[in-house]
DNA sequence: TCTCATGTTTAGGT
DNA sequence: GACCTAAACATGAG
């Protein structure tokens, strides 16, 4: 579910329900976070997603809803678990579960910075350029998963870009050239939308080229799988077509045991 | 049955 | 304070 195009399918789920303007008839839930009673005859003005976050707005506050490693949602549908949070909207019922579920003060236009959003109309290449050149020391890898440059890139995301640019999860952004970097950006935005349509048609896992893959298809040779970067998140990466920028380190302290 | 994983925050240690 | 690690959350796929 995670990832930033997944949410944009829930967002255009319930945009279709036509809830806009509407007021929440009830809301229930076994989430301890927020107050129910606050949601009840609100009217919701707009649905939105920012990254991996599913927004539900009101005037003077945002619902945000993150579905972390496990949550599901269903619409006009129950499961047998307790829902997080359950809304029940006209003749329409909304169940989130095992999910955050947090109430934001102020509207979600002055709390997200859109541009960083990369499934956004606003999404800004050049700032996610200079945020790139401001973390010379980051590996490509975990620049990939930091929501402060790419909101909505998660770890399937991150493996699929790095194999499609040919980059080594390793590389360190300093040390990669410009122009790839310009890649990378240009690259993640792509992908989302590749991603999105997949997802639609349920065939992303048929797409994928390196995540959860076993051989190089350009190579041919095995993959490496390994936890990589500060993240410590699975990459699988071809040692082979994937370029390593890297430099000598210098005064590296070495372990004797 | 058991392990692992599309994620993030927090608490605690060095 | 910087930096690291583990734990916590909770669920379904393989």
């Amino acid at each position: 579910m995670p990832e930033g195009p997944s949410i944009v399918i829930l967002k255009e789920a319930v945009e279709a329900l036509h809830i806009k303007g509407q007021n929440i008839d009830y809301a229930e839930g076994n989430s301890n976070k927020i107050d129910m009673e606050r949601l009840i005859d609100k009217k919701i003005i707009d649905i939105r997603s920012w990254g991996k976050h599913f927004l539900i707005c009101f005037e003077d506050f945002t619902l945000r809803i993150h579905f972390m490693l496990f949550g599901s949602y269903l619409i006009n549908e129950k499961k047998k678990t307790t829902p997080r949070l359950t809304l029940e909207i006209k003749n329409h019922e909304l169940n989130f579960y095992a999910c955050s579920v947090k109430i934001l003060e102020g509207p979600a236009g002055k709390i997200y910075d859109w541009e960083t959003d990369i499934m956004a109309a606003q999404w800004n290449p050049e700032k996610a350029l200079k945020k790139l050149k401001a973390a010379p020391k980051m590996f490509a890898c975990d620049a990939l998963l930091d929501q402060d440059i790419f909101a909505g890139s998660g770890n399937i995301i991150k493996n699929e870009v790095l194999f499609r640019i040919r980059l080594h999860p390793l590389s360190i952004l300093g040390e990669i050239p410009e122009a790839k970097l310009k890649e990378m950006i240009a690259e993640t935005r792509n992908y989302s939308f590749d991603f999105l349509e997949w997802k639609k048609e349920f065939t992303l896992k048929k797409h994928w080229l390196a995540h959860t893959k076993k051989i190089c298809p350009r190579c041919n040779i095995p993959f490496a799988k390994e936890y990589l970067g500060k993240s410590k998140r699975r990459s699988y990466y071809c040692t082979n077509c994937q370029i390593f920028y890297d430099k000598p380190v210098v005064g590296k302290k070495v372990s004797l045991l």
